[in-house]
DNA sequence: ATCATTGCAAACACTTTGCATACGC
DNA sequence: GCGTATGCAAAGTGTTTGCAATGAT
């Protein structure tokens, strides 16, 4: 059985509770969630909680591969536990992500007109299967 | 010969000083800018430009279809002219973002488990060439 | 005269920074 | 005890909003 405190320690992480719950919260919570929305769910059980812990941790997990940084218009980085290659779609109505289990040509690791590429992203903007059925109505 | 007044018209937009430069700067300055420095560029010929009337026109032009946003991790939006299917490339180190010419599958205007697909792009993050270079020495 | 566009200032939202406190080996 | 992680407050940056002034037909 893998452990957060061991995933953290195999990303040569030191573990403390706060990398551990918000881990665990990416894992658990596979909805692209923003640092914001992470504090606030975890403050609820944790009050000492800081938003700059957050801020840190996040940026520490990105840092050693552990998480995945989006960037999906909305002027705030959302984050991701899943490694899988899927892509993203973004509702431009309701704001939600979804993810699609769609493979592609990816270029990660791969050298690309000179280029080391390090992160290969998909994404797709429109408007999603229930905000369509709600502009029927 | 097209004017940008005619692809403004032709977009549904009514055609200002304001919006002509601000289009022509992004046919002529393809370096996916963003709205700041859009603002600084046009400011040194017109003095009166407001921010505001920058953010106001980049909307307007991505609404009818004119412009693309693209979501490039430095939490602002970037403005790209070019509607030719292309990839990006970003590097983490110089910040720049460079055109690549690969083709992919496109989703644009399809439905995809149900999502009606609006824009699709793909994103690439590393390190450039340039950047390369500078860290063998 | 009317309606849309422009522009200023203030408000907002997300993120980063500086620094003091607390924690863990 | 020492080095790192945490947390607060303030500052920084990009964007939006409210509203008055301006411009075009």
């Amino acid at each position: 059985m893998i452990t957060y405190k061991k995933v953290l320690q195999d990303a040569g992480i030191t573990p403390s509770m706060q990398r551990i719950k918000i881990l665990e919260y990416l894992d658990k919570n596979r909805v692209h969630p923003s640092a914001d929305t992470i504090y606030k769910a975890l403050k609820k059980d944790m009050p000492t909680l800081s938003k700059t812990t957050v801020y840190n941790t996040l940026k520490t997990l990105v840092e050693h591969n552990v998480l995945t940084e989006l960037s999906l218009y909305d002027n705030e980085i959302r984050y991701e536990y899943n490694q899988d290659q899927h892509i993203h779609f973004k509702c431009i109505e309701c704001r939600k992500v979804y993810d699609i289990d769609k493979k592609y040509k990816c270029y990660k690791n791969e050298i690309i007109e000179g280029h080391k590429v390090l992160d290969h992203q998909v994404i797709l903007k429109g408007v999603c299967k229930h905000c369509l059925e709600k502009r029927k109505k």
